[in-house]
DNA sequence: CCCTACTCTGCGAGCGTTTGCGGTATCGCG
DNA sequence: CGCGATACCGCAAACGCTCGCAGAGTAGGG
């Protein structure tokens, strides 16, 4: 039913490797010729097949990008930076979640490496070793954790870490409890770092919590625990948590941020909205996932003149009304 | 690199036809024959060239799907949804996100179709001839708007309002604001229609507000016009509208639910950490994901028996602390 | 006016599969 | 023991495109 390139060749009355060079490369066919099958390709709505060029060219102009979980507000953000940076460029973006279950990941990863020219990784937990595998036969960049020496986009966790913790401590706090994320990711283990760095070169009392699964519901369960704990301010691995933990801290009646100050990680839309809303640290979500088809394309095509990607990106506390001074 | 079916065949012994066929009609070739060729392929670590296949078969086991806005909760839900049936199916997913500029739509719709056996389109308000126009050489499904003859799946709307209606209206609410969504979309246009039935089949008195944009801001902006009109409860088009209304009572300091009683729809994830939570009417947005990519399926592969995809999904009511008795 | 160099275009092989068609064993049965 | 049926398997032609190679035509220089 669609016109192929060899319709199109009968039409402009060439041949068909004209019509093939013609798209490719039109400065090598005379500009006349080139109307020609420019009109009967417009005439016909010729559009040619990726399939078909990627057999030969071994390009299929397409790009995977494999996530946890695309209802993380963190995920969600990445996908869209990642998908509108590969459809500027040309690409398509086939995206798939994992539902973090990390055993069918690698099944996963490699079929859409099939089908993909590279895939971008968002995989906090996965074992380095199984990455490294992975990234032997599939061209692939990373997200958010380093790994040998796959190439890497990541946020600089450690400052975004210090940022909130200056924050609280010119608020006056000193006693201050971090709830931790996923153990083994390495991220948590980045900002667990930050907060150790933290405790020994300041006069801060750092009280570690956790781990927690990242969610919402983990915070709630996180709450109780920080209240017991002493501490005048609390830091969350993500903004998730910090949403849960104000939730159980105003059913139990305690004021934010009279009582207990919150920040959180990850600035997502939703921390602007809570009451009070969340100081929160901003991590360029979209520019990772933008980074992450740049790095990927650099590989792919280093003939390309795009910027070289940046492979470290830097983050900003925003300050909202969670936090206060200390009681 | 990568083994390919010819370099099985020589392994296993066999002919390149036989490779072939044992991977797609196992039932055709003898079991021993089959088991050497799968031994062969194990050992080579093959995986056929969707690419290849696609050419000779014309499938590429891929979907597409379009949306307006990819961070956009709903759609992330949509997104989600859709994924995992596709992957469950055996499918690859693109998608990809309009940013709510229609007018580019066209063009990536027709560039993702020809990558994909068949896309969902998510489209709430580009005109009706455009999608018929594309629906002609595409095969493609709709997801919340009916449009031609174009399969779609959509949400019963006009019972989600009558669902808040009859709650507000059972908590004494008799004069009750409706801040409408885009015109034109089909669900604002159901909602709307839905709105204007209850008045006209009870005592309630609406006040019909808007448009806005379906944001946050939206709802904010539109705060303050539902506070002037005198009303005593509100129902806004979405969620996210009721969200910016929500935050800007409690700017100004307005008592929900007891001065002003706040319905949202959709049910984002979102709803439940507000202060107070906020009654929202679920809509199944996910299985509204996996009900597109059924129906996409039931044309194009007729013959697997996948159960009829329903195409009018249910909605129910969840009643948070955003709504009381009228004062 | 011829030769060279260059520009443009066509030829054909190949990319990695699928699949219809036909061939060869093998088997059952009379 | 011979025949047809049956079960497997291989051959080769596609699928729609790209690209190296070479032929044809043209222009320019000597």
């Amino acid at each position: 039913m669609p016109a192929g390139a060899r319709e199109v060749a009968r039409v402009a009355g060439v041949s068909l490797s004209t019509v093939s060079r013609t798209l490719a490369r039109p400065d090598q066919v005379a500009p006349e010729t080139r109307e020609k099958v420019l009109a009967a390709a417009r005439s016909l709505g010729y559009r040619p097949s990726p399939a078909a060029r990627g057999l030969t060219t071994g390009r299929t102009q397409t790009l995977g990008l494999v996530v946890p979980d695309l209802e993380n507000p963190y995920f969600t953000s990445v996908v869209k930076g990642a998908q509108r940076r590969a459809l500027s460029l040309g690409y398509a973006l086939i995206v798939a979640d994992t539902d973090e279950d990390s055993r069918q990941e690698v099944e996963l990863v490699r079929s859409i490496a099939t089908r993909a020219d590279g895939v971008i990784l968002c995989s906090p937990r996965t074992p380095e070793e199984v990455i490294v595998d992975l990234a032997a036969d599939c061209t692939m960049v990373l997200v958010n954790r380093p790994c040998g020496d796959v190439p890497t986009v990541t946020i600089d966790n450690r400052d975004g870490v210090r940022q909130a913790l200056d924050h609280l401590r010119a608020l006056g706090h000193r006693r201050i409890a971090y709830v931790g994320g996923p153990r083994g990711s390495w991220s948590d283990d980045e900002r667990l770092a930050a907060v150790r760095d933290a405790e020994h070169e300041s006069d801060l009392e750092m009280i570690e919590l956790g781990s927690f699964r990242p969610y919402v519901s983990g915070g709630v369960a996180a709450a109780d625990l920080v209240l017991a704990s002493g501490a005048t301010a609390v830091l969350t691995y993500n903004d998730l948590l910090a949403l849960g933990v104000l939730d159980r801290l105003r059913q139990r009646g305690v004021d934010v941020p009279g009582r207990m100050s919150v920040v959180g990680i990850d600035n997502i839309p939703a921390a602007a909205l809570t009451t009070p809303p969340l100081t929160s640290v901003e991590v360029p979500r979209a520019a990772s996932g933008s980074a992450g088809v740049d790095l990927l394309l650099q590989r792919l095509e280093p003939e390309r003149p795009v910027p070289p990607a940046e492979d470290r990106l830097a983050v900003q506390l925003v300050v909202r009304g969670s936090t206060g001074t200390a009681p």
